[in-house]
DNA sequence: CCCTTTCTGTGCGTCAATCCACGTTTCTCG
DNA sequence: CGAGAAACGTGGATTGACGCACAGAAAGGG
């Protein structure tokens, strides 16, 4: 079935009954008409109209292709009004990623988002490996590090949470406070299991302590924070996390070249739609009061 | 809903998952395609496909888009091979009309045609009003008189019936038989009502019978058949129809100019469909020991 | 690590689909 | 009965859509 076009012009005949009629609901010329029916037609090898001085009138073939293309005529306004309307109301599936580390901080998040809109199914992918937005797999993103440049990705700045070095109680009742930097040689840290890792206040740790004295490594940021908790070694939290745990002693104050910078990053054929923007703009206003700065 | 084939092309370029491969299905150029895709979603103000080096991806919407336009496929499949086969099988409608008069002689063999070909369904239109066959109304008509000249039209001859007058035997017992066409002034006739009626044998009575004598008139062939039996007057009747009578007495042998011809009438749109050649070639074939000639 | 393949995207020239105008037929109304 | 309107149908002009060619980018393979 080679043109669509064809069909529905055929139908617009059928319906009008003749040839003009149609010519002028389609917008286009009667000769236009004439030479649609003539090839359809053709291509089927059946009569569909019969012709006369006072239009057409369909056989019973012509009747079927009436029938059926009156079908796909409404079926057609229905998807036009649907997809129209798709793109600006809120509702459907949301598919937001982010690395593991970032669960705690978004889940809350995420919860009063869909309860704030209730046709939302909120659909929340996290894992090692980077869902990639290119690919339609989410429809957006939560990034740490350094400002991710893809092209075709719209990036804003969301958060950055003011990283400091801490120790739990129990390990400061074993093996004291460092006095300065050059002391971080006596003492045991916690990091990051890939000396590859971008995050700023880790290349700061491979800069300034051995890396012999890491001696609690993980992939994984909430088995670091549950490491430091337990007293493993020295590490990185943010302010907020350590202040939700008992008896953590700073060893450090928080500095700029920490920080650990969040980006929002959504694909630019979704970011205009009402559905991401107004999760960017919900995710933002709850995270007013993250921000360090 | 402007134009179908932005669909059909986007609903190819969603199950194949690149243009190139919805290029090489539809047989057009790639670029075509994506022109297409991009018309579609500006005209719908929605983004349908995420853009990539690897390819499209559909957005919900697209999804959506791909769905409908799948079941149109389907729908539009089914069609072309309903409507192909409507041309070459026998089957469905076969609309046959002629004059009331006639009904006696198709009954038999419209009925016997329906036989034959089961899947058919015999509408047989009667009326005193013409059915036109170039408004779709029949598919074949069968016309007495003067051969039919209509453009567009197919005619062929069928049956050449021979016509005598009769009368009935009471009718002879009370007034005898005339012995001359000079004698007809002082016999009863049986008519037609519309003096205006163009059939050969009322020409002629017209022109031979005084029209005071035409006492029995009715626009029903039927009836003026029946009133002849029942010895209203004189009047024509087919040699056949006489023969089916009893006690029939023929006041006149059959003459040419008295003939009535039939012709097989359908329009030139329908005339090469093999359910109207079927049924041509049936009703022929029934018909050849009918002729007069 | 580079080469090949595949796919998207765009500028440009050409061709076909479209529009236009006119002729013909039929129906209607005065 | 005759003029006007409406509709189909066809030949010629034109514009918009299509194909072509090339560039850029990304994935896969040796």
């Amino acid at each position: 079935m080679g043109n669509w076009d064809e069909v529905r012009t055929a139908y617009q005949v059928a319906r009008m009954g003749t040839v003009s009629g149609a010519a002028d609901i389609l917008g286009v010329h009667h000769a236009t008409v004439i030479r649609h029916v003539d090839a359809l037609e053709a291509r089927l090898g059946v009569k569909l109209f019969q012709r006369h001085a006072r239009g057409y009138t369909a056989t019973e073939a012509g009747e079927d292709l009436c029938r059926v293309a009156q079908a796909t005529d409404e079926q057609f306004s229905q998807l036009a009004g649907r997809v129209k309307g798709k793109g600006e109301e809120v509702s459907g599936e949301l598919v937001v990623t982010s690395l593991n580390g970032l669960a705690p901080l978004m889940s809350p998040t995420l919860s009063a988002f869909q309860e704030r809109y209730p046709d939302i199914t909120v659909r929340y992918l996290t894992g090692e490996r980077l869902f990639r937005l290119e690919y339609g797999e989410a429809h957006v993103a939560i990034r740490a590090g350094a400002a991710p440049d893809q092209p075709d990705n719209v990036v804003q700045k969301f958060v950055s949470q003011s990283v400091g070095l801490y120790a739990a109680q129990s390990y400061v009742d074993r093996h004291g406070i460092p006095a300065s930097e050059a002391d971080y040689a006596q003492h045991r840290f916690v990091g990051h299991d890939l000396e590859t890792n971008r995050a700023p206040f880790f290349v700061w740790l491979n800069a300034h302590v051995p890396r012999e004295n890491v001696l609690f490594r993980s992939t994984d940021n909430r088995a670091m924070e549950l490491a430091i908790s337990a007293g493993a070694g020295i590490g990185f939290m943010t302010v907020k996390d350590a202040e939700s745990h008992p008896d953590m002693v700073q060893i450090a104050p928080p500095r700029p070249e920490w920080y650990a910078s969040l980006w929002l990053v959504s694909h630019v054929d979704l970011h205009r739609t009402a559905k991401v923007q107004a999760f960017l703009k919900f995710v933002k206003e709850q995270a007013k009061d993250w921000n360090a700065a």
